[in-house]
DNA sequence: TTCCGACAGTGGGGTCGCAAT
DNA sequence: ATTGCGACCCCACTATCGGAA
C-alpha cells in the first residue's frame, strides 16, 4: 500500500465530520490493506507510529526544507522502517543522523506526503478521528462487534495487532485475547462529578475511596518476576524497584493490581504531585534515595491463576484486600457518612474521593460513568494580559490566555499561568474583538492587552514554579466567566494565589 | 572538560462542539 | 437529553545532544 493511500484518506477523514463517514473511510483503508502493512496503516491513521519514541519533533522538522518529489512512491513499509531508523539513532551524532534519514524520507514524498509525515512526526494528525473510531472502523471491515474490538484492544493495549487479529480471524480471533501476565491492558478511567452527593446519585451500592495525586500503576506478579507500567502501558519497572518489593512480598503467586503511586514526607503526608512525578524517569541514584515511592491498590484483576475483570467490582475488591492489606488505598463501602470521608482526605492531603460503583465489571475504553472523581475546586479573580493566536478550529481567534495575579504594591500584574479551557465559540469571538480594542503590542503568536479585563478562573490548585516570576503557577486552570463588574484593582493577589500552595 | 540551553518525551489534567443514539 | 470522541492546549519533570565557555 502506498503512503499516498493513506494520506488520501486523511484528507478524507478530515473533509467531514459524519462520524459514520469516517468510519467508513477507516474500513476502506483496512480492507485495501495487505496483512503485513495493516498495522502500519493504523498505527499511521491513529497518529501513533509503531516506534514510539522517535527522537524527532516540530522544532527538527521545520528546520528542514527538502524539495518534494513530483510523484508519489513511497510504501507504508518503507517508510515505517525509516521510522525504526529514526528511533533506533541514539548517541553522539545521532541529531545529524536523524536529519539525514529525516531529508532522505522526505525527499521521496510528495508535498502532501511530507505534510501528512510532518503531523504524524509530531504527533498533531488533526484529522478528526483517532482511536476511538478506529476501533469502529476495524469492527466495520473485520465484520465483528464494536465491542469486540473495544474488549480486544484493552487486553492487548495495542490496536494494530488488533486491527490485525480482527482481520484475520474475525471475532474468534479477538475472544482469543485473555488477561495475560506480563502485557499491561488498558486502564480503566474515570469521569468528573460535580459533587459527591452527585456522584453517589447516579450509582448503585458503591465504594467511596481516597483520590491521591500521583500516577497511575499496574502491576504484574509471576513468581518472583514483577513488572510496573504507567497509564499510557510505559513500563517502569527499572525506575521503581521499591514498588516491585512490595509486590512481591505479597502473599500470592500472581496477581495483576491496579492503583496510584506518590512519595510521601517523613510524616506521611503526600508531597506535591512534582515531587512525584520526578522519580518517573530517573536513574540517578541519590534521587531514587531522596524519594520513596508507596503503592495505593484498588483494584485486583487478576488473583493466583484467576481472572477477575469480569467480576463485580466488590468481589475484586475481596481479593484485593487478600492480597495487598496494608497497600489498600483508604475507601468504605457504602459509606454512612461520605461527605466526612471527603473531609477526612482533603485534611490527609489529598485530592478528594473517587466513588465507584460495586456491581460493575472493570473496563477500559469507553470513559464510562462506572467510576466517578469529586474534587473540590478553587476559583479567582485574575486579570488577563494578552492572548495567544489559537490553531485548528480556533486558527483566527485568540485563545489561550495569559493571566495575572494583581501586585501588592499596586504594579504590573504578575503572571501566573495561560488558560484555554472553559472557552464557548462565542467568548472566542468576543475576546478576539475585545483584546485587539485594548491591544498594546503584539508578536508572531500573542496579542498582549492593557491589564484590564477580569475573568474568573477556576483551578484545582497552584504548584511552585520557576517559569513564572510569582513563583507559582496554576494547576488545571479553566475560565468560569468574565467579570465586568471587577476592576483589575479587585483581582485576587499573589498572595493569594501563592495561599493555595497548601 | 564542564556547563547550559534547546528539544523530545511523558506524568498529571478540563471543557467545548458535534454526531449519533 | 445524553454520551463518546477529538481538539484545544496547560505546567512540570527527566534525559539527551550539541555548542559555548
Amino acid at each position: 500500500m502506498l503512503l499516498a493511500d493513506v494520506v488520501a484518506a486523511s484528507g478524507r477523514l478530515a473533509a467531514t465530520r459524519s462520524r459514520k463517514a469516517k468510519i467508513a473511510v477507516l474500513a476502506d483503508v483496512l480492507r485495501a490493506a495487505v496483512p503485513g502493512e495493516r498495522a502500519v496503516a493504523v498505527a499511521f491513521l491513529t497518529g501513533q507510529p509503531l516506534q514510539g519514541r522517535l527522537g524527532t519533533g516540530w522544532r527538527t522538522l521545520v528546520g528542514l526544507d527538502v524539495e518534494p518529489a513530483p510523484e508519489p512512491g513511497l510504501t507504508l513499509s518503507h517508510v515505517d522502517a525509516a521510522l525504526s531508523e529514526l528511533a533506533a539513532t541514539t548517541g553522539a551524532g545521532s541529531a545529524a543522523r536523524r536529519t539525514d534519514v529525516l531529508t532522505a524520507l522526505l525527499s521521496k514524498a510528495t508535498e502532501q506526503e511530507q505534510t501528512f509525515l510532518f503531523q504524524l512526526i509530531t504527533g498533531e494528525l488533526r484529522q478528526g478521528a483517532l482511536e476511538g473510531l478506529m476501533v469502529d472502523g476495524i469492527a466495520a471491515a473485520a465484520e465483528v462487534s464494536g465491542d469486540a474490538v473495544r474488549r480486544a484492544f484493552m487486553l492487548s493495549g495495542r490496536l494494530p495487532a488488533t486491527a490485525e487479529a480482527a482481520m484475520t480471524g474475525g471475532s474468534a480471533a479477538l475472544t482469543e485475547f485473555r488477561l495475560e501476565l506480563g502485557r499491561p491492558i488498558r486502564p480503566m478511567l474515570a469521569s468528573p462529578a460535580e459533587s459527591l452527593t452527585d456522584a453517589l446519585a447516579q450509582l448503585g451500592p458503591a465504594v467511596v475511596e481516597y483520590k491521591m495525586d500521583g500516577a497511575r500503576i499496574q502491576v504484574h506478579r509471576d513468581g518472583d518476576d514483577v513488572r510496573v507500567w504507567t497509564r499510557t502501558l510505559r513500563d517502569i519497572t527499572e525506575y521503581v524497584g521499591e514498588l516491585v518489593d512490595v509486590v512481591r512480598a505479597m502473599p500470592c503467586r500472581t496477581v495483576v493490581l491496579d492503583g496510584e503511586t506518590l512519595a510521601l514526607t517523613d510524616d506521611g503526608k503526600p508531597r506535591p504531585f512534582q515531587q512525584t512525578q520526578a522519580r518517573f524517569g530517573a536513574t540517578r541514584e541519590e534521587q531514587v534515595r531522596a524519594l520513596l515511592l508507596r503503592p495505593y491498590f484498588f483494584d485486583c484483576l487478576h488473583l493466583d491463576g484467576r481472572d477477575l475483570l469480569d467480576e463485580p467490582l466488590r468481589h475484586r475488591r475481596e481479593a484485593l484486600h487478600r492480597v495487598a492489606g496494608e497497600h489498600v488505598i483508604p475507601g468504605v463501602l457504602d459509606p454512612a457518612d461520605p461527605e466526612r470521608l471527603l473531609a477526612d482526605a482533603l485534611d490527609a492531603g489529598h485530592e478528594g474521593v473517587m466513588a465507584k460503583d460495586l456491581d460493575t465489571p472493570y473496563a477500559a475504553g469507553r470513559r464510562g460513568s462506572a467510576w466517578l472523581k469529586v474534587k473540590p475546586v478553587h476559583t479567582i479573580d485574575l486579570v488577563i494580559l494578552g492572548a495567544e493566536w489559537g490553531h485548528g478550529r480556533r486558527t483566527g481567534t485568540l485563545s489561550n490566555l495569559h493571566l495575572g495575579a494583581r501586585a501588592p504594591d499596586g504594579g504590573e500584574p504578575i503572571m501566573v499561568g495561560k488558560t484555554f479551557k472553559g472557552l464557548t465559540d462565542e467568548l472566542l469571538a468576543w475576546q478576539t474583538a475585545e483584546f485587539q480594542r485594548i491591544e498594546t503590542r503584539r508578536t508572531r503568536s500573542t496579542v498582549y492587552v492593557r491589564p484590564e479585563l477580569v475573568v474568573e478562573i477556576e483551578l484545582d490548585g497552584v504548584q511552585t514554579s520557576t517559569r513564572y516570576p510569582g513563583g507559582v503557577a496554576l494547576r488545571f486552570a479553566r475560565v468560569l466567566r468574565y467579570r465586568p463588574d471587577k476592576d483589575p484593582a479587585e483581582a485576587d493577589s499573589i498572595d493569594a494565589v501563592r495561599a493555595l500552595l497548601r
